[in-house]
DNA sequence: CTGAAAGCGCTAACAC
DNA sequence: GTGTTAGCGCTTTCAG
């Protein structure tokens, strides 16, 4: 590996004429040239390291997600990909696996790593981003608000879709409409949750609500448990309300091996269904715009890390409730 | 941010001192204790870009796949993930898109940034690895092989993989087969296709065959332009191998909205159908182990980077052929 | 067991 | 327009 003091005496110019090649310092036309073929012949790359170090920045940002085998969170991070790239940054993805500690540990990372910044999908209520706010580094939230900290936020609206897929299978003619949710510290999982009550509260249905309600883990085997747990209940609900895209999955999973694929029970997915070759009948969905979200982080954290000191901003996106006439109607 | 000298000034020693206790050397224990809790006081981390550049390492390991947001990757990526975490490394993922140029910058980058070692599900098959290599910074290629570079590399039985496929699909009755691949420069792409040529040679069915045969970008789109394209043929194919499992599912959407849903038209997927909600009836799935081959790339590459120096092994991985006999029978 | 000093590769003042 | 110099924060001989 060559460094920059080799392309500078091959070059016969100093360290620092180089360095004002490689970063559009002004140099004469004849210098800039002899540094480019001298750095040429050495294939001389430099040093992101040593830069960083100097300038205690770098044009890496930091991804954090709890799940990186969900759907929802890698079409996001193609959003901030996307973004991110044509601004010249790079994106590393970390991936915390719903656990505080290995997210705590790759925001130290970030930190250390002197990134430019970071999008948190927080892993649970209690990130601790005071490292990072100490040293400036900006940090956005992105599909689960921060806990404390005042920056900024890209959300969608948690209890307002809970509440329209809800409506959607009671307009179906649904009664006992149950409700599989996240686990208990996530805040969406809450919220989403909390659109369930309220609808169910407004349509009078609310009678022994909490008998219908599961906390699982927003992945496939949580679904498929949480439904198997509720068809065995000696009333079992004649629909349910699913709080991720994943849990739809495993729910359906069960559902289509017993005979009961929608709509013999009704399901309200909240978030698209990954990868689905089934004709949605009995199926409403609720739309997650989950690439927008990374474009709309990354876009807000640009901004920060360019210098924008505004107050900070929560942007909450729309999502759109997919229920067509035919497809969510009760079977008799 | 504090320093290690800051530390070092608090607790009455040497920076020297400091970085003995931070990093196992011989410290008195009583020492010790002091600088601990200096270092606590001041909320010390160590800066890891300081680290990095005099030692010229670091313990993060890079991950490069072309497509994130394919679930065989991001299951390659859970296994890679969990052994480098256990061995005290943090993972990095970068999402090349299928596309070289992108792949080089991250090559680039993990290589400035003096990464321990990357991870590497080539884009094309023109991947510079030369600059990794001189620094002698292990790679280790996964999925696909290298190509003109002598690494270690892991892989599954893509020609063997193909030809089962073909094989169950055959013995189900079916005589016009076609085969959507990946793109022309994909080693995978086109190892399954020979694997698919040679199984309908082998039975006799090749007359004509290469009408049959289409390439796409392994990605839903893509199959299902090539399955619409191969149903609007004037003898359209009566089944149908697909090259992975993001086309299969293209191709499934495509049928199942024509009503023509396998067992209509037979199917063989290679690779498992992800998040798949139906009952697999007439459809064959070659499974890739993608976990093991995430492990064992993660446990290969351990081993260079802690100074193995044995010649480079290639690894191929089984993959388990699911074919059971009512569910691709072909219906008369 | 501990400290002094050199240096990883780069950039940013400050001179000329 | 270009060179000199002084670090960024850490680790690692080499002395003591």
């Amino acid at each position: 590996m060559s460094t920059i003091y080799d392309v500078a005496k091959k070059a016969g110019v100093s360290a620092a004429t180089v360095s004002r090649v490689m970063n559009g310092g002004s140099v004469s036309r004849e210098t800039t040239k002899r540094v480019r073929d001298a750095a040429e012949k050495l294939s001389f790359t430099p040093s992101r390291a040593a830069r960083r170090l100097r300038v205690q920045s770098s044009e890496i940002i930091a991804l954090v997600i709890p799940d990186i085998e969900n759907p929802f969170f890698t079409s996001m991070a193609r959003g901030v990909e996307d973004v991110a790239q044509a601004a010249g940054y790079s994106v590393v993805l970390c991936n915390t696996d719903e656990d505080p500690d290995k997210e705590s540990h790759y925001l130290d990372i970030a930190l250390s790593e002197n990134m430019a910044g970071v999008i948190l999908a927080a892993a649970g209520d209690h990130s601790d981003l005071s490292g990072l706010i100490a040293k400036r580094r900006p940090v956005v939230a992105v599909d689960r608000g921060p806990h404390g900290f005042d920056i900024d936020a890209v959300t969608v609206d948690n209890r307002g879709g809970g509440g329209s897929a809800t409506k959607a299978l009671i307009k179906a003619g649904f009664t006992r409409i149950a409700c599989v949710t996240g686990p208990q510290n996530v805040e969406t999982a809450q919220l989403r949750a909390e659109g369930w009550r309220q609808a169910m509260v407004a349509a009078g249905l609310h009678d022994g609500i909490d008998a219908y309600l599961r906390h699982a883990d927003f992945r496939v085997g949580g679904g498929r448990d949480a439904m198997n747990d509720l068809l065995s209940m000696s009333e079992p609900p004649d629909a349910v309300f699913v709080a991720n895209n994943l849990m739809s999955v495993g729910a359906l999973q069960v559902l289509v091996q017993r005979g009961l694929a929608p709509p013999a029970i009704g399901l309200a997915s909240f978030g698209d269904l990954p990868f689905s070759t089934l004709s949605p009948v009995g199926i409403a969905v609720v739309h997650l715009p989950a690439r927008e979200l990374g474009v709309t982080a990354a876009n807000l954290l640009l901004e920060r890390i360019n210098g924008d000191e505004q107050p900070s901003r929560t942007i909450v996106l729309r999502n759109k409730i997919t229920e067509r006439a035919t497809s969510v109607e009760k079977k008799h």
